[in-house]
DNA sequence: TATTGTTATACTCTATAACTATA
DNA sequence: TATAGTTATAGAGTATAACAATA
């Protein structure tokens, strides 16, 4: 099966906010008023995120990388031999859909499933060396394409901050 | 692929010292380490904007609001004798998937559809009564419960600066 | 009996092509 | 011809139940 399409980007973009602006009249061409909207924080979050997953795939065009799958290679880089469940679990992932994620690196390569010999129910994860190779291109390239990119809109200061409030939102809220 | 593990099942104790460990022990019950993933600005923001996503979901139980839902409804009430095409691209969701959303939000009489007399091939967007009775109950619902815990976790210039973040990435990246 | 990896399945989101009725 | 709303459909992502092998 082909592991991706050549994936077009035809996805809607949101419409700038116009400010200023009263009540529209039916059939005008003026743009929309986001109105509050745009103080929602879950709102203005999802909309960052579809942005930077869209800029992170891109980045990773020549590697055929997607986030989740560059988050897996890294914790197994981190983790080595540490089984499925644990690899799944710590990235958010059920282990059912984990198991097709897995087909796919190990298919390409990347990844391998070793038997453990103390429980021979786990499947030990381990990076391959294509994989490691790999995993060291992806990233760099995140670091010089993606994140350098973040670092020039915010500031190196801003993107720390703003990382720091994002992780006290996903871990204590 | 040769993998030297020859980890036994009580395995050494090994600190969290980032740097003095290269193999976690197989079968350890560690947590394992998130490493360069915890930097990593978009599987953060995607981590965080679950959370929020999930929080918002708890907080709008009683009336039944998705956060694309209350958006929806948030827009409407902001630019009344707008038509479907309009409403849906402002908000990134593309013109068929907005069919069925509508359907819900009218089958529940939170808002209508009206033929433009215009252009009869337009579906002008409007709040009925209970729409606007339930959007007003829902954004309480959100500023006291929702945005609110934002606001305690991260105080309030915090949380603005956060919002100032994302938004600059969601309009700019 | 409990757990690991797996299959099957279902439901939501998102994306594209094509139809209809208007323009 | 082009556009608004719609239908059908396909693909990801995510969720749960259950089974075989192993503990």
């Amino acid at each position: 099966m082909t592991v991706s399409k050549t994936a077009e980007k035809s996805s809607e973009k949101p419409a700038d906010t116009a400010k200023g602006r009263k009540d529209a009249a039916e059939g005008s061409g003026e743009a929309l008023q986001l109105g509050e909207l745009s103080e929602q924080l879950g709102y203005v979050l999802k909309r960052a995120q579809l942005k930077v997953f869209e800029n992170f795939l891109r980045c990773m065009a020549s590697l055929q990388l997607t986030p989740a799958q560059f988050s897996v290679l890294l914790l197994v880089e981190k983790n080595p031999g540490r089984n499925q469940t644990e690899i799944a679990s710590t990235l958010g992932i059920l282990r059912p859909n984990f198991v097709a994620m897995l087909d796919n690196l190990e298919s390409r390569d990347l990844c391998a499933r070793i038997r453990s010999t103390n429980d021979r129910r786990s499947h030990i994860l381990v990076l391959t060396d294509k994989g490691k190779a790999v995993l060291a291109r992806a990233k760099k390239l995140v670091a010089t394409k993606h994140e350098a990119r973040l670092n020039d809109l915010l500031g190196p200061s801003n993107r720390e901050a703003l990382l720091g409030m994002l992780s006290k939102i996903a871990n204590e809220f």
